[in-house]
DNA sequence: ACCTGAACACCGTTCAAGT
DNA sequence: ACCTGAACACCGTTCAAGT
């Protein structure tokens, strides 16, 4: 009984899963998702490419284990209590929640695009949808309305952020390109558009993101009553 | 003053832009959005692949011409007007515009993944948004108030069609595989998510888009005085 | 047990040369 | 003007062989 540790006698290994997806998310920061490669990622760790194979079964695999890793941190800073004042507003938390899950997808390079790919089921990820889960819960809203809510959430969040690292960053071979969409408006009758254009190209995203997340709140105060539990 | 016509005397080009996107949008629901690439493309037009080139001058461009080309119909469909009752609230209006853009994406294999990686200023996505912007406007709604309504309904659009067609899609890489969840969340301590495990592995996404989109339809009712022009 | 070396079956894109 | 042929510089993944 001299537990022998998980790793046999024997060379220790060069690669192990947490350091891989550590210098990913480096390689992430410093080239963006599409430089991003089996080979490249290979290079950076002094090792050749086959080998990755032995800790990840495909490239996915590795791209949902740094989702999981950028959620790191997200919700337990959401669950940190009321603090010395009063309890806050399930819709506070709610809304908190969300920005947190914001902040932690711009916090990296491509990090909407990285976590839109992939379906983490790892305790980050389950650990920030149970906060939401819980805080609509407990505030009255059934097990059904909460779980849609949570989607409809999170849907939002993930595209806000999508679209907003699609348009701060100039080489993403997408780049929203404002300039493109003010000719495109101009050229035809758009009158709508025209009206509306500069809040369209303007880049307050975080403007447009707590909007949005206003109307989700505010839709859910409405229908709080229908979803509560007797 | 013979017209000559934009094509000059000479053999008839084999390709052209219309129908390159027609067959690529074909090749999409044959065998999905991984498995269309320029050269697959280029065989199925008996060409090349390096003629493709001639007509696009990027992947990026087709899809963004294929993304385009999905959206044929949508704004005129709901511009019908009020038929013979009287004219419809704002809130149906718009919730039809946004039923009309999640049945288009639904249409095609991929359909929101090849729309959400892309950002065409076309007559048909323009024509859309001047859709919506011209009902939240009319309805009283300030420029930027139906700028951003429009941001936040088309991204929660986009967003959810995508996770629907993740988990429909049985081949599709990613998978949300709703027993790899279920067997995460009965693995940890999850009490509200276990709650809510029934509604979030449904597969009732009419349901949940509804909800989602009632959800932005009572936050626009809830903001309307403020957002009002006196 | 873990990694190397080398291959397999592909990619998007470019460009001289043909017609 | 439009397309072919062929190349360039890559990919993700597999697997016998080494240590």
């Amino acid at each position: 009984m001299s537990s022998p540790s998980t790793r046999a006698r024997g060379r220790p290994a060069r690669l192990d899963r947490p350091g891989t997806v550590e210098t990913a998310l480096r390689l992430l920061d410093e080239s963006g998702l599409d430089a991003l490669t089996m080979r490249r990622l290979a290079d950076a760790l002094g090792v050749q490419a086959g080998a990755l194979y032995r800790h990840f079964a495909t490239k996915q695999e590795l791209l949902t284990a740094m989702a999981e890793r950028m959620l790191a941190g997200v919700p337990a800073a959401a669950g940190d209590g009321p603090g010395e004042g009063a309890a806050r507003d399930w819709s506070e938390q709610l809304a908190d929640l969300a920005r947190d899950l914001r902040t932690a997808l711009l916090a990296r390079r491509d990090g909407a695009r990285v976590f839109a790919g992939t379906h983490s089921t790892g305790v980050n990820t389950l650990g920030f949808a149970e906060a939401v889960t819980g805080v609509l819960r407990e505030a009255g809203f059934g097990d059904e309305g909460a779980a849609r809510a949570l989607m409809t959430v999170a849907g939002f969040t993930v595209g806000h952020t999508l679209e907003e690292q699609a348009a701060v960053q100039p080489g993403n071979e997408d780049s929203a390109d404002p300039e493109r969409l003010r000719r495109a408006v101009a050229s035809g009758s758009f009158p709508h558009l025209t009206a509306s254009l500069p809040t369209l190209t303007s880049t307050d995203f975080t403007g447009h993101f707590e909007f949005g997340l206003r109307l989700l709140v505010q839709g859910l105060r409405a229908v709080e009553q229908e979803q509560e539990q007797p």
